[in-house]
RNA sequence: GCGAAAGUGGCGGAAUUGGCAGACGCGCUGGACUUAGAAUCCAGUGGGAUCACUCCUGUAGGGGUUCGAGUCCCCUCUUUCGCACCA
């Protein structure tokens, strides 16, 4: 007989909803604790992920309510993009009655599930009472000069119709349908993330983040430390810097590299004929796909064009070419090239026949132009440079910076890889960027009192080759707010990463009407205690959100420093090896395993396949495994219903002389330290796998004629902590069990289950006996016995004896409660 | 190439501080119950030698430190992830 667990579910679900017992109190006195997971995108059904996901945030949620906390778990959709108005393209639909439909399943089936979400703070990105504030965000940046607009070549992806950010490039192609990403001259709102570069790197304010997600958010930002050198153009008042890690190669430079791009390549190409060499040369190079350009197998070439730079340190006149090589992005956009130190270079340099000058020699002595087969990049001692000729190369870097400070020609910089994040989206379905363009005043922010920009709802969504809000006539053309005169709408939205990236903040003043949350509240509940999602969001979301948050705090809106103290990152869920995918065909539908064997062993399902960060297999016959045991607890409880009941006040100390009741109660008080440790560590398979061990050893006593009330409450104790240790991962079975055992009140309400010490302390102790470190034998003696007696006993044993062989024992080791190490 | 994480039975995984490797679950084998099956309950289950006692062997591979190593150190291999012409 299965245990009913679709009426237990529901008859739970509906009790918590009426006693609100997952509304959290803003300003409370009490601890609060603040658990969120990333929200989802409203694609249709939950997934598998998604039911890892929340089962992992509502366990921490349950076990602090448990523990007295004014817990806050709330839930919202991440409800703009472009899945949805793909979907309305294609069925002639609008996005925002699939996005609505996904929500209304979605949220039954959170329900379902049992998650302790308070509904009262639920937000749907894609409403104007949301994207309101996320437009006012925008002006209150803009105003503070975060906010700039520029003409630049951008990731495209020709699929999805618009502009990617370089965070959503993977491998030169669109992280969301895989297109290879074009490049593509825009006029694009930038977020000046690059301002904060220095800030992101430090990491000081969160409590407790993987170390994974802070070096590859590191590594993502780039810093790098040089020194930015001055050439001059020959002939020319021009100046054209370049930053270089290795001041310390100066005098070895023997050209200069610029990208096709560079201002000045431009300003050379002027007039020149379109059919001449370096005119067809940076066309080409331009148009090129920057993926494969940048890629590392892609030959280096270049031309060379015509131009000498002079080397300041020296006076030399060096070569300048225009090549594939050189990024206009980063740095300066223009590169000192030192063949003899510097792979690249050198490989360029042989191509077309520059010179190399070696200035670094190995500690040998022995580095030979003619010899060299590739650049010598280590560190060495200084030749050819002059007045710090004999000097180490790494020492020098600082003393040729500071010399050229000193006499104007350089000076120290600081360069990252992270560039300014460029927000506009030629889509629809997302964000209306506040502004509306001015024929006379030229760019006008929308005044606050006419936000939110709501979208338009009628427009032709079919015409793929233009941005769609280009169609929408009538809200285009609107008044300048300054002048009354005629001025056009911004037609790009926002990149739905910006809605993301304060949603934790809202959920803390949902339904304000006033402003974005009151900083009272935010202070309240901010940061977010513990943050759960996916690790593929680490440079992404995790890296917007964390701006966010300090520009928020730079305005006043927020006290704190980082948005998310502690984050997990939980793994996927896969199936035969492989991510859940429906192009893979090995889906398997949340819907059905709810249906057929409940939420609680779904939950716990998942819980116990795996540590939370670490991937999860998808395993039918393990879902079975989940239920079966829950199952066998039921059982349990069916059949001891008359002995558990009415059991208030249980006290059971002293000693007793029952052999396995004693064993039971160690077990009892064992078990429940072992799972409040677990949950601490977040070790929540290893926390489930030692109840069920305690429910194994429930069923060995199960049978056990109790002879009075102290073996009786024993065996009452043993059962009755099994609902309070379970009701983090099964919350309705728990809370089922707790009522039958006769208690009035919802489980949470009698807290976490406590042990006694002295109830873990065992009478008798079991030594391992190992001599020269193998096992020989096991020794049970007093936990109080002195280490003489210890000895003695495991010398006296027989296979100890034979192992010794009459050989003098050299020394013995006693670990206590462990160990006796014999020594030969 | 650089950076990071990992490698344990047939499978998912455990071993928290250097101290009984394989907890717990799945699967499998045997038994009980049953007309039979399902369900349930009990027992067993890394490999090998042995009637048994017990012994040997075993945490990707090789070496080392230690009374004792899955755990610490060195080398090699494999896998996964991130970055990748970043000057």
């Amino acid at each position: 007989m299965e245990y009913p667990f679709d009426i237990i579910e529901k008859k739970w679900q509906s009790i918590w909803q009426e006693k609100k017992i997952f509304q959290a109190v803003d300003l409370s006195e009490k601890t609060k604790y603040y658990v969120l997971s990333m929200f989802p995108y409203p694609s249709g059904t939950l997934h598998m992920g998604h039911v890892s996901n929340y089962s992992i945030a509502d366990a921490i949620s349950r076990f602090k309510l448990m523990d007295g906390y004014n817990v806050m778990q709330p839930m919202g959709y991440d409800s703009f993009g472009m899945p949805a108005e793909n979907y309305a393209i294609r069925h002639r639909t609008h996005p925002r009655l699939s996005t609505d439909d996904s929500i209304k399943v979605m949220k039954k089936q959170f329900k379902m599930m049992g998650f302790g979400i308070d509904w009262t703070r639920e937000v749907s990105t894609c409403h104007p009472e949301y994207y309101r504030w996320g437009q006012w965000l925008f002006k209150r940046m803009y105003e503070k000069g975060l906010v700039y607009r520029k003409s630049s070549y951008v990731n495209w992806c020709n699929s999805c119709k618009t502009v990617l950010a370089n965070e959503q490039v993977e491998e030169g192609r669109c992280w969301r349908c895989e297109e290879p990403v074009r490049q593509k001259e825009l006029e694009q709102w930038f977020f000046r993330i690059t301002e904060y570069a220095e800030e992101l790197l430090d990491f000081s304010s969160v409590i407790n983040w993987p170390e994974r997600v802070k070096i590859m958010q590191t590594n993502w930002i780039g810093k790098s430390k040089g020194t930015n050198i001055h050439f001059h153009l020959s002939g020319s008042d021009e100046i054209i810097t370049v930053f270089t890690t290795r001041p310390d190669t100066i005098f070895g430079c023997t050209f200069m590299a610029l990208p096709p791009e560079h201002p000045l390549v431009a300003s050379w190409l002027k007039g020149q004929d379109d059919n001449s060499p370096i005119v067809r040369f940076c066309n080409k190079v331009i148009n090129e796909d920057k993926i494969k350009r940048t890629a590392e197998e892609t030959t280096k070439e270049g031309i060379f064009s015509g131009h000498f730079a002079i080397n300041p340190v020296n006076g030399e006149k060096v070569q300048i070419w225009i090549t594939n090589y050189v990024l206009m992005e980063y740095g300066t956009g223009a590169v000192m090239a030192v063949p003899a130190h510097d792979q690249r270079d050198f490989e360029f340099a042989r191509k077309y026949g520059i010179p190399i000058k070696i200035v670094i020699q190995t500690p040998a002595q022995n580095l030979k132009l003619e010899a060299m087969t590739s650049a010598y990049t280590d560190p060495g001692i200084l030749v050819n440079s002059e007045q710090f000729n004999g000097m180490k190369s790494e020492e020098s870097k600082a003393s040729i910076t500071h010399w050229m400070e000193d006499n104007g020609t350089g000076e120290e910089a600081i360069t990252y890889r992270l560039r300014d994040w460029g927000i506009s989206r030629q889509r629809y379905w997302g964000t209306p960027i506040p502004v509306i363009y001015c024929q006379r005043c030229g760019v006008v922010l929308v005044p606050d009192d006419e936000l939110p920009v709501k979208l338009p709802e009628q427009l032709e969504l079919g015409n793929t080759t233009t941005n769609p809000l280009l169609s929408a006539a009538e809200w285009i053309n609107t008044p300048c707010p300054n002048c009354g005169g005629p001025a056009r709408r911004e037609t790009d939205t926002m990149d739905t990463f910006v809605d993301s990236s304060w949603y934790f903040a809202r959920y803390t003043d949902a339904q304000n009407e006033k402003g974005p949350f009151t900083r009272k509240k935010a202070d309240y509940w901010l940061p977010v205690d513990q943050y759960i999602g996916g690790i593929e969001h680490a440079c992404m979301h995790l890296l917007y959100a964390r701006f966010f948050h300090k520009f928020m705090r730079d305005i006043g809106l927020i006290g704190s420093n980082e948005p998310f103290a502690r984050l997990l990152t939980q793994g996927m869920v896969t199936k035969d090896g492989a991510k859940m995918s429906k192009s893979k065909g090995n889906v398997v539908d949340p819907q059905y395993i709810l249906d057929r064997f409940g939420a609680d062993t779904v939950r716990v399902f998942m819980l116990f396949a795996s540590p939370p960060e670490k991937d999860i297999e998808w395993s039918d016959e393990g879902v079975k495994g989940a239920f079966r045991f829950l199952n066998r607890l039921w059982r349990l409880f069916a059949e001891k219903i008359d002995i558990l009941q009415g059991t208030e006040n249980v006290v059971v100390s002293g000693s007793v002389s029952d052999e396995e009741l004693d064993k039971l109660r160690y077990s009892t008080h064992f078990t429940v330290k072992k799972v409040l440790d677990d949950i601490e560590r977040m070790q929540y398979n290893t926390a489930i796998a030692a109840i069920m061990e305690h429910l194994n050893n429930i069923y060995a006593c199960k049978n056990k004629k109790l002879h009075d009330v102290t073996e009786k409450n024993i065996f009452i104790q043993s059962c009755r902590v099994v609902p309070q240790l379970l009701y983090p991962f099964a919350p309705h079975l728990s809370e089922e069990l707790w009522s039958l055992l006769g208690y009035k009140q919802l489980i949470h309400n009698y807290g976490i289950p406590t042990y006694s010490p002295e109830f873990l302390e065992k009478e008798l102790v079991n030594y391992v006996i190992q001599i020269m470190g193998r096992i020989r034998g096991k020794l049970e003696i007093a936990a109080d016995a002195s280490p003489a007696e210890i000895e003695r006993e495991a010398l006296s044993l027989a296979n100890v004896q034979k192992h010794i062989n009459g050989k003098k024992v050299k020394k013995v080791i006693i670990i206590p409660k462990k160990l006796i190490s014999i020594v030969l």
